[in-house]
DNA sequence: TTTT
DNA sequence: TTTT
């Protein structure tokens, strides 16, 4: 039975992307990624609760993350949720939970800074854009 | 900052959903959805991947799940991701991600098994309905 | 500014999809897709709303629903919303909203009956699929 | 059988929001929303495609465009699509398809102008916010 | 642990 | 025009 696994974020990147170029020529970014949901408890109190979620891109978009995402930023991700088994330094097996993204998009207009050779950096404003990246298999290097 | 944090998913429960009834009257339920993928290897061989989510249902919708949600069933479930902490039996800080619905609605017309006091089981058929959990502060008690 | 144009459906189709093979070797699918809601009145009586959609597949995605999609089937449609001008027969320009789908998927596992060139009719359980357009240029030949 | 009807919306406002205050002391909030896309034509030039989107907010969302939306802002939408039929002047039956907005989020953090007033205009940052309104049913009153 |  |  084919299923559906979708995710929608828009958030704030809790730091610059790390970016791993792969033997074969692909690349893979992680980043953090912050949505911040508002409530008021029972006193009428308003309340801020942050959620952090672990992004995986691939290829051109984790080259797209390189190039263009910045810790603060806003972004709008679309991707499916995977949980990965790991073994942690004492050997036990441990699970993460990350989204795989398939799409990002920067919000807001957000002027970027590009790093410039002379160490001078100028505000560039990018215009905002959306990235896809196709659907492969995904390598699994770690 | 506001932002967005939606998950959508369709898949098939692993297992009936556990349900407990909090002291102040209120509900809470558990279940583990599967979403099935596929995708051609390297070689052309058709291969299946599933992906487990675990699903917490409050109040309302917790009932719902009660009454209505057994294992193997098809179902839509839109909600939001939370990561919880807790300590595993050796004291140690873990984490689990979770899916708090806001809304399941059962697919397929697939008709489900009702248990009935005899022993005997008939199946009903039962209308596929979209069931809503309106926002509220979740209680943690686990 | 990039933006966000993403629709999500689960529905049953009004009709067989109608597909037209273009010059260009490429291929167009049309149907209608019924989405159903239920609420109840300040009566109390539950009331159905039905929502009739109309969905454009391209290509990939057309010769799937000629293939494998029926009038009264549930699919899951994912997408984005296009109006369209057109000239209706007085000269008048009106304008029609569509959903150009990216992905459907089968829900259900209801089994889909394959017309038979013997006038025969064998119900056939397809294996539920889901289908995915990679985003082009669409050509619009209507 | 029980539907899903989701759109997902980021985009930019095309006006400032009509709102009427209706009798029962219910408001309805209208506005246009651009959502734009880039793609290559086969020469592999830079191609904008703005889609514009008619969107009705019913209640508190109404009161909320009331007071923070303003032309050119970014937003998320979350809605679900609904055609409707009218008469034009001409007694002829047309179709409009609209979507109807359970949820209201304001990105980039962009200074919004409250009205003063003696006429001035101070930029006041608001703190943006997702709003939501809930499903009740919709009064129609056009 | 699901489904086809 | 669908589905339950």
């Amino acid at each position: 039975m084919a299923g559906i696994n979708k995710v929608i974020l828009v958030g704030n990147l809790g730091k610059d992307p790390e970016v791993r170029h792969l033997e074969g020529g692909s690349s893979v970014a992680h980043f953090t990624l912050a949505t911040n949901d508002y409530y008021k408890d029972k006193s009428g109190t308003r309340v801020e609760r942050t959620e952090w979620h672990n992004i995986t891109a691939w290829r051109g978009l984790a080259e797209m993350a390189e190039k263009y995402l910045k810790k603060g930023q806003q972004i709008y991700v679309e991707g499916k949720l995977r949980t990965r088994q790991y073994q942690d330094k004492d050997g036990q097996t441990r699970y993460i939970t990350e989204i795989v993204a398939d799409e990002i998009s920067m919000l807001g207009g957000r002027p970027h800074t590009e790093g410039q050779a002379n160490g001078q950096s100028t505000e560039q404003p990018v215009e905002a854009q959306t990235f896809r990246q196709e659907p492969e298999i995904d390598q699994l290097p770690f």
